[in-house]
DNA sequence: TAGGCCATCTGGTCCT
DNA sequence: AGGACCAGATGGCCTA
C-alpha cells in the first residue's frame, strides 16, 4: 500500500525497524538476511536439506531407481494409479549430490538476491530522476515505473509539440494512472519546488518579482484540470483566495478525461515517444525567447494562458496541495520541505536549462 | 484484521 | 553445467 509512502520512518517507535524499503539494497533487514540467508522467508536452506531429500522429484527418482532395479520390464506400466515418469532417469541423491545441490541452491539464492538488489538500486536511481524524489518516503516500485513512463511521455510531448505546456495538463500527465496519494505527492513536490525557488529568488535580492504574499496554498490538491477552463475560472477574484473558492474535481480521472489539453489526451498517450527536456517542472523550450519581458513572470510554473494577459495575477499560478498547509485536506500526504526534491540539484543539464529558463 | 508492499526462496526455462 | 531471468509462494512490516 502506498500509505507507507507517506509515513515518516523516523517516527517509528524506538527499536522498531523500518524495513519496508530496501535502501539502496542495503537495508538492515536485507543485510541481515544476506549475512544469514537462513533468516529468509519460506523454506530455509537448512530446512531444504530434508526437503530436497524428500521432494517429489527426489522421491520419484528413488522410486524409479528402485523400480529399475527390481523390474525393468515394467517401465511402461503404471504403479497403481500413478503413471510412471518418463524422460531421463534421475540419479539417486547421494549425500555428495545433496551437498552439491545445496551449494548450488545457496549460490543461486545469493545471485538472486544480488540481482534483486541491483534491480532495486536501478529503481532507486530512477526514483531520483523522476519529477518527485524523497529519500525517506519513496515511491513504490510500481508507482516509480508509472511515473517514469508518464514523465517520459510528457516531456516527449513537449518536444513534439514545441509548445510550453499547461502545468495542469503536465501534472495530470505525470499522474495518469498513479494512485491518489502518489498524485498528491507529485503535485506537492512540484509546488514545493516552485515555492523554494521563489524564496531563493526573493532572498537573492529580488531578481525576479516576488509573487503576491498571499500566494495561494490551495487546500485541495486537485483543482480543475485547467484553471483556464470555464468552470474553474473566476474572473473577478484575482488573488489567492480565488483558488480556494474554485470548485474542484474529486478525482484525477474526472479531471484528466474531460479537460486535459489535446496534447495530453489518452489516445495519444501510448504513442511514440521522443527525448525530453524539463527543468523542475518548469519547461524550457529552446524555441522560446527567454529574454522576453514576460519571461521573468513565468518562472513560477508559470504557464501561458492562451488569450489571457501576461500580467495575470500570481494567484492564478497553479498551486497544488500545499506542503506547508497543515490544515489542508491532504496534508497527511505532504512531505517535509527538506525531504523533497524536484531534482534541480541533480543534473548539470537541469542547471543549464534552469539558467536558460531564468535568464 | 485486511490489504499493500516488500525481500527472499524456489523451481522452471532459456541461453552460453 | 552454470548463470540469468522469471513467476509463484511465503512471511514480515506497516497502515487503515
Amino acid at each position: 500500500m502506498l500509505t507507507r509512502l507517506f509515513s515518516d520512518p523516523s517516527l517509528l517507535p524506538e527499536g522498531q525497524k523500518y524495513s519496508g524499503w530496501a535502501e539502496d539494497s542495503e537495508s538492515e533487514d536485507s543485510k541481515a538476511k544476506d549475512d544469514d540467508p537462513d533468516r529468509g522467508c519460506g523454506l530455509q536452506d537448512e530446512e531444504m536439506e530434508e526437503d530436497e531429500l524428500l521432494d517429489d522429484d527426489s522421491r520419484a527418482a528413488e522410486d524409479e531407481e528402485d523400480d529399475e532395479g527390481e523390474e525393468d520390464e515394467g517401465a511402461d506400466e503404471t504403479e497403481g494409479d500413478r503413471p510412471k515418469k518418463r524422460g531421463p532417469k534421475k540419479r539417486k541423491m547421494t549425500p555428495a549430490r545433496v551437498e552439491r545441490s545445496k551449494l548450488r541452491r545457496q549460490k543461486a539464492n545469493s545471485r538472486e538476491r544480488t540481482r534483486m538488489h541491483d534491480l532495486n538500486s536501478a529503481l532507486d536511481n530512477l526514483r531520483k530522476v523522476v519529477p518527485c524524489y524523497s529519500k525517506t518516503q519513496k515511491l513504490s516500485k510500481i508507482e516509480t515505473l508509472r511515473l517514469a513512463k508518464n514523465y517520459i511521455w510528457a516531456l516527449s510531448e513537449i518536444l513534439r509539440s514545441g509548445k510550453r505546456p499547461d502545468l495542469v495538463a503536465y501534472v495530470q500527465t505525470l499522474c495518469k494512472g498513479l494512485s491518489q496519494p502518489t498524485t498528491n505527492l507529485v503535485a506537492g513536490c512540484l509546488q514545493l519546488n516552485s515555492r523554494n525557488f521563489l524564496t531563493e529568488q526573493c532572498q537573492e535580492g529580488g531578481r525576479f518579482p516576488c509573487p503576491n504574499p498571499s500566494f495561494s496554498m490551495h487546500p485541495y490538491p486537485y483543482q480543475c484540470s485547467r484553471l483556464s477552463s470555464p468552470q474553474c475560472q473566476s474572473s473577478s477574484m484575482p488573488n489567492s483566495h480565488t483558488l480556494r473558492t474554485h470548485a474542484y474535481c474529486s478525482t484525477y480521472e474526472s479531471l484528466y478525461a474531460g479537460n486535459a489539453s489535446p496534447e495530453y489526451n489518452s489516445s495519444e498517450y501510448e504513442g511514440p515517444l521522443s527525448p525530453p527536456v524539463c527543468v523542475n517542472g518548469n519547461f524550457s523550450l529552446k524555441q522560446q525567447d527567454s529574454s522576453s519581458p514576460d519571461h521573468d513572470k513565468n518562472y513560477h510554473y508559470s504557464m501561458h494562458y492562451p488569450g489571457l494577459p501576461s500580467s495575470r495575477p500570481p494567484g492564478h499560478n497553479l498551486v497544488f496541495g500545499s506542503n506547508g498547509m497543515r490544515g489542508g485536506v491532504h496534508s497527511e500526504n505532504v512531505l517535509p520541505y527538506h525531504d523533497m526534491h524536484v531534482h534541480h540539484d541533480r543534473q548539470p543539464m537541469y542547471e543549464e536549462l534552469n539558467a536558460f529558463f531564468h535568464n
